[in-house]
DNA sequence: ACCGCCGGGTGCC
DNA sequence: ACCGCCGGGTGCC
């Protein structure tokens, strides 16, 4: 059902196609989408995690001298179908990691497994034990993989041709192959005789928790000045992470897990070896919190390690050395040399005796450099500056600048420059010269959700300094050039995940997949997570030497997050999801402590993590105010219960009648919408005018009538604020549409899922007939208009409403100039909210998810500004914005609603509660007594408890799934 | 493959 | 000899 190709047609994982991986199975794609829960623990993906070990069976591998491929002794090989082979359709590939053909499975055994790999009866995986110096077989020894309940048909299959799987062996659960081996394993394995060491969920769950935690090492806790034309003094943590990322980007190691050995390059996970050396990443995960200032970072990076065309050398050698004299010498000769002191200039470290070699062995690299005195900022802005300052030069000499005030004394830029810099296409912040006959790439490549846009682009123009000629072209809208060569002559280039993906799935004619960029920085990395989503291959697909990924949350869920992001990176062999799966993932989730000490150490050697709760020197890296959450009970009148307890009454009538037919989750959409009314008339009883798309759902519908109906079902159902995702990608939605049953998916996964199950194809939420032709798409939306212009006219206050005023003429008296957000899910309460608002004098502004881009940008720049007059409320939809949005103008915030999902909340929180708070926040959360909303709390309360403990458990089972969600719903409706 | 298998050459010792 | 035996050709799927 959900089909899965991790071949050649998916672009990415190498150009190999591991046929046991690929598919799903329709059976276990019982991911429904969480209406309440909306995490994504239930995941469609082919549930790996079930796979129990069948047996091992040992076979030979023929035809060695046909193939180049070679292996090692204890390697793991891959089993490829090749169901094309002129000589025989069972044909089974056999390749090595790198994904060179080896050999094949001998026919005898081939006709077997051909038909279990082709029946996704089971996962077979190789190792052969002695690989090496075979002319033309060798043996391989193979491990069967599957669900339980297929081991049968596995097994006497084999039979019919004479095989017989021998049964796993005790302690070779994990599936290594190690034990099974007579001669001897890999170093990184358990050896023969020893069994793995098997943890407990519990212990998984806590070393889990641990694995992005501060991981502090030397080269991580090493600060670096930020470039000189950075004219913003980066803070400790920021300088901790630039230098970092430097090294990075001019690591000369090899990747995690491969030594040299005699001459070749050897992967201790895989056995793996080869003359070639494997590329290291040059990037990495830099998972700080959200706040920490990733993006500042990140420009300082891209100012500072500027590539000057040739591959590297400039600064490598600047870096190596830079390291070298600065970072260990210096720091072991004089023990705990104060950090500062590292980042010493050249200028001031000539004066210390030490310095001198430095300046000696600097100055064989850049003898002008040492010779001519640094021109002050005013000299040289317009000299065009002749001989050897290079505005390359320029760029990549930051690093041995000192502060000594210089940056700070760069003027801000004009607001003509700021204009322009807003504008999109290109604009150059900058007039300086550059050397337009370098080589190689030059340009940096910004991908970021399109909610934080214009965040990069405004800090781009108030950090960098006017004396840097940086080209940043806005890689967005309609008018976007597709001209590569144009990109190319760019410093930065900005877009989006949504350009990315619709520019990779259209024809070829996506510049950004034409060039090979210097560097790809993902912003809020973790989009790409899901393997399947049109934007993660198109990700996956960039050229670039450097390659980084910002993330404030690596893993949200499962270990399964980070594979996309490894794939980005690069890291061999990695990329390619068997091994991925199979030297980590598996051992990981099944409690092999080896498995985690590789996950580990994986983990530690690319990535960088600080929480706000990370200490530097003993400070907080991020000292924040206070956060308090107040929850504030709001008792109905008399008429607004009324009205509430007949929808309630009505509603739970309808729902009793499913539970007792078994079509409680049929009637999903239907449940959805009661709930929804019901938190509608929490706020306000206006908010709940649509009445008429709940009135039974007779079958005998005229075609059109249907039509309506689902159409309305599916806007509830998308503006219900159950953060619905696509139950096929786990992503949100994107072209929704609604089938008959009432689920709702994105157009292309559904239409998928269609196509790859002809002719029967089934709902994966509810099992009923899917018909491509039945598929009802959402008409353009209008809707909210309507809704706004209907409360204007007769407006009546609610209960809720009164609370926030009071509490909001009450705050004003105390402090006329506090900021307030007033979230809310529900839009149309906002826009109700507005005219007491009005009557009371309120300045306020508004943002949510219907306005445009630009205004967006206009309301939030008004509302942080804190000129007198300026807006003292924001009303904020909760969902609107994404992580990057600031507001820390705002040091109160008004809930109105609870959502499904606390963390959605918490996210809306954050907005305010971040880097560049000065006050102590203050959160009310309206909650209406004896309501659908106290019920929220309290399915709030374990899905919190829930998330802390979710991490590495296993997946619920569908049943258990379901099973949740009924017990949610009973709750809900007092049930 | 220092095998097995095939099929042509060959045929007292 | 409708055999045995020899030795060359050959060899994944």
């Amino acid at each position: 059902m959900f089909s899965k190709n991790y071949g050649p047609s998916t672009g990415y994982g190498g150009n190999r196609t591991y046929s046991c991986y690929s598919s799903g199975d329709v059976d276990s794609a019982l991911g429904f989408e969480d209406f309440l829960y909306t995490d994504d623990t239930s995941g469609t993906d082919e549930d790996l995690d079930l796979f129990v070990l069948f047996g091992n069976l040992r076979g030979n591998v023929v035809g060695l001298r046909y193939y180049t491929g070679v292996v090692n002794n204890n390697e793991m090989v891959a089993l490829q179908r090749e169901p094309n082979n002129p000589y025989d359709k069972n044909a089974v590939k056999v390749n090595n990691v790198n994904g060179d053909q080896v050999g094949h499975i001998k026919k005898e055994l081939a006709a077997p497994l051909a038909y279990i790999i082709d029946n996704k009866l089971a996962r077979v995986e190789g190792i052969v034990p002695y690989g090496a110096k075979n002319a033309f077989t060798m043996p391989i020894q193979m491990s069967f993989w599957g669900k339980e309940e297929n081991k049968q048909a596995v097994l006497d299959r084999l039979k019919m041709h004479g095989f017989k799987m021998a049964p796993p062996l005790k302690g070779s659960e994990l599936g290594f192959g190690s034990n099974l081996l007579s001669g001897r394993a890999g170093p990184s394995y358990s050896a023969p005789g020893h069994t793995a060491v098997q943890m407990t969920t519990e212990q998984l769950k806590s070393e889990f928790d641990k694995l992005f935690e501060d991981l502090k090492e030397d080269d991580k806790t090493r600060e670096i000045q930020g470039p000189e034309v950075i004219g913003t003094q980066l803070l400790p943590h920021q300088k901790q992470a630039l230098a970092w990322m430097i090294l990075r980007e001019n690591n000369k190691e090899l990747p995690p897990f491969w030594e040299e050995r005699n001459n070749f390059f050897y992967n201790t996970l895989t056995n793996f070896a080869e003359k070639e050396r494997p590329e290291n990443v040059l990037g990495g995960i830099l998972a700080d919190d959200m706040g920490l200032g990733k993006t500042l970072t990140t420009i300082a990076l891209i100012l500072a390690n500027f590539h000057n065309g040739k591959p590297l050398p400039v600064e490598k050698i600047r870096c190596d050395q830079f390291y070298k004299v600065f970072g260990a010498t210096s720091v072991k000769n004089e023990g705990d040399l104060p950090v500062k002191d590292h980042n010493c200039n050249l200028e001031s470290s000539t004066s210390s005796g030490k310095s001198e070699t430095v300046q000696a062995q600097l100055s064989s690299f850049y003898p002008e450099r040492t010779k001519a005195k640094k021109p002050k900022y005013s000299e040289r802005s317009d000299s065009e500056e002749s001989e050897e300052w290079l505005p390359q030069e320029t760029r990549t000499s930051c690093n041995f600048q000192e502060d000594t005030g210089f940056a700070s004394a760069l003027a801000a830029p004009s607001p003509a420059l700021k204009k322009k810099a807003k504008q999109k296409g290109t604009s150059s912040i900058q007039l300086a010269k550059r050397d337009d006959s370098e080589e190689g790439p030059r340009t940096t490549l910004i991908i970021c959700p399109l909610s934080v846009l214009s965040n990069w682009i405004d800090q781009l123009e108030q950090h960098i300094s006017p004396d840097v000629h940086l080209n940043l072209y806005v890689y967005y809208g309609p008018d976007r050039s597709k001209d590569p060569e144009l990109l190319s002559r760019q410093d930065i280039v900005l877009t989006t995940y949504n350009i990315l993906a619709s520019d990779y799935g259209s024809r070829g004619d996506s510049p950004l997949h034409k060039l090979k960029w210097l560097r790809v920085v993902l912003d809020e990395g973790h989009t790409i997570r899901n393997p399947n989503a049109l934007q993660t291959k198109a990700a996956l697909n960039l050229e670039a030497q450097r390659r980084w990924i910002l993330t404030g949350t690596p893993i949200q869920n499962s270990l399964k997050d980070l594979w996309s992001l490894l794939s980005f990176l690069k890291l061999k062999p990695f990329a390619d999801r068997e091994w991925w799966h199979r030297t980590i993932q598996r051992p990981v989730t099944m409690g092999d402590q080896a498995g985690l000490r590789r996950l580990q150490s994986l983990i530690k050697n690319i990535t960088l993590r600080r929480t706000k709760m990370s200490k530097i020197k003993g400070k907080p890296v991020l000292e924040l105010p206070e956060r308090k959450v107040f929850i504030q009970h709001v008792v109905l009148t008399e008429e607004e219960r009324q009205i509430y307890q007949a929808v309630k009454n009505e509603g739970k009538l309808a729902i009793s009648r499913y539970f007792s037919e078994g079509t409680v989750l049929a009637h999903y959409a239907d449940v959805l919408g009661v709930l929804l009314r019901l938190r509608q008339l929490c706020c306000h009883p206006h908010l709940c005018t649509n009445t008429s798309s709940f009135s039974g759902t007779g079958v005998n519908n005229t075609p059109e009538e249907l039509r309506e109906k689902l159409v309305n079902k599916m806007k509830l159902v998308l503006s219900s604020g159950s953060d619905e995702e696509c139950a096929v990608c786990l992503d949100s939605l994107t072209f929704p549409v609604i089938t008959h049953c009432a689920h709702v998916f994105c157009k292309p996964c559904i239409c998928e899922v269609i196509q790859s199950e002809q002719p029967n194809a089934k709902c994966p939420l509810c099992r009923n007939e899917l018909r491509l032709e039945h598929l009802v798409e959402c008409p353009l939306e209008e809707s909210d208009f309507e809704s706004v212009k209907k409360s204007d006219q007769e407006w009546i206050p609610s209960s809720k409403i009164n609370a926030l005023m009071h509490a909001l003429i009450q705050l004003r008296k105390e402090n006329p100039a506090v900021k307030c957000l007033i979230v809310s899910q529900f839009t149309t309460f906002l826009s109700l909210i507005e005219t007491p608002l009005r009557e009371s004098g309120f300045v306020f502004t508004r943002l949510d998810g219907s306005m445009p881009q630009k205004k967006r940008v206009e309301a939030i720049q008004c509302f942080q500004s804190s000129q007198a007059g300026s807006p003292t409320i924001m009303l904020l939809s909760l969902k609107a914005g994404g992580v990057g949005l600031n507001l820390t103008a705002a040091s109160r915030v008004f809930l109105m609603d609870p959502a499904w999902n606390p963390a959605a909340e918490d996210q809306c929180f954050d907005r305010c509660h971040r880097l560049g708070q000065k006050q102590a926040v203050v959160i009310t959360k309206f909650v209406v007594k004896n309501s659908v909303e106290e019920n929220m709390l309290s399915i709030q309360n374990k899905k919190r408890k829930l998330a802390a403990g979710a991490f590495a458990t296993k997946k619920p089972t569908a049943s258990e799934v379901k099973q949740t969600k009924i017990n949610e719903i009973k709750t809900l409706i007092d049930l």
